[in-house]
DNA sequence: GGACGCGTGAGCGGAATGAGCAGAACTCCT
DNA sequence: AGGAGTTCTGCTCATTCCGCTCACGCGTCC
């Protein structure tokens, strides 16, 4: 990639989850992923240390509030956008996420469509911040306002089609049922347990299925998967 | 190739698929390729630099929508005439290209002869026009118009004919069969594996031939391509 | 004759899978 | 309450294949 991709950095508790999005990043032309950090006193330093243009941002981090870190990064003589991503919704850290001015405010889960569409109107945000006349008109404020509201979500057909083929497949044949074990899976795909437990645990995390447990039975209870819906 | 040739810009947002069109318009005599874009922005601005002739233009790009990049190119002073190549067949996205004006509409993925086709009525419609009588007859404005429609898709030899030698060969021999791998295909052609995974990747990547993986032996899964049936 | 571009193959690092095992997590029984 | 047994998950390791880089050969151009 060129010298003007954007540089970002992917703060999540998770490292797991960190790299599913740096995956998601990495595959939108112009950005580029410099680092991950997992705890907000790391996320700090490593804003610090690596100027990134962009930071992807985890609310609950470990040791500190991730709109704490954004506020000490945003006052800084050169702050990075900040897209918030996070499954809290509460009235408070929405609130504040505007207050301090990050750019988008991204719910767990998400598709890679729905970051693509954000990763790119940051991309232009920057394009037309960078052109911006002495006196702006009301359509130049407009179309960057516009730029940064959030774009209706795509829907599930789009967000599988940049994920791997055997990901697809079990996402698939969970969508095809519910309350689905792994072996259950493995046999649907043709594919062994362990993969299908390693594939489950990917999409679990990233909070694109939800986990339940059968009880009631001797031994360790089984793992079900059902396709979260939205 | 002459002064007289249509300068055309290639718009996909997958580099891969916008080399093998670009591949594909340099063997029409007449065209020549003066660039790629990849995003919608990097495909505006192109456009605005270049003053290509003609576009052809993908709907889906990472930072934006095809059709709004050109309906952008053809509200200009010397507007390029538009191919649409697109998987998008809904409805809307065909109306608005029609809406828009754009002379033709190519749905992914299609041969060479597909394309060749619509480049060469393109040219002819231009020849035409720049020839335009003082009192144009039903038959001139009929046959303008015609140049205009999609023509039917060509047989599948028909394709093949302007493709490299090797990746000829390579598609003749996953016609032959189905669920070969990258060996298969290399031993029966004679060239090395790594030369068959690389054509096979392209012919997947635009559609021409579908992947499965084979699963259930241990190592990583061998890649079976088949032929796609239209 | 040398430089350059292109296509190909060799070969290497790493991705992705399954086998299989240790241990986790539960139920049941004493 | 604790131990035994059962069943499943998580993980490591070996295997197999893919993706990629680099070197080479050949043809073209200057």
């Amino acid at each position: 990639m060129s010298d003007d991709s954007l540089t970002t950095l992917v703060v999540d508790d998770d490292y797991r989850v960190a790299s599913v999005h740096q995956g998601f990043v990495e595959k939108v032309p112009g950005f580029v992923v410099v680092g991950q950090a997992h705890t907000a006193t790391a996320a700090l330093s490593m804003a610090q240390a690596l100027q990134p243009d962009l930071v992807l941002m985890d609310i609950y981090l470990p040791d500190g509030h991730g709109l704490d870190v954004v506020r000490d990064m945003l006052d800084s003589s050169r702050p990075p956008d900040v897209i918030v991503i996070s499954a809290a919704t509460d009235v408070e850290s929405v609130r504040t996420a505007i207050q301090l001015g990050v750019v988008h405010y991204l719910v767990k889960p998400f598709g890679f469509a729905a970051l693509a569409d954000r990763l790119s109107a940051v991309r232009a945000a920057r394009a037309q911040i960078a052109d911006w006349p002495q006196d702006a008109s009301q359509e130049e404020i407009d179309h960057l306002f516009g730029l940064l509201r959030p774009a209706p979500n795509p829907g599930e057909a789009a967000e599988l089609e940049h994920l791997a083929p055997t990901l697809q497949l079990v996402y698939k044949s969970i969508s095809a049922g519910a309350g689905l074990s792994a072996s259950d899976i493995a046999a649907q795909v043709g594919i062994s347990r362990a993969t299908a437990q390693r594939y489950l645990t990917q999409l679990e995390h990233v909070g694109a299925v939800k986990l339940e447990l059968r009880y009631g039975q001797t031994g360790r209870p089984e793992h079900r998967y059902s396709v979260r819906r939205r």
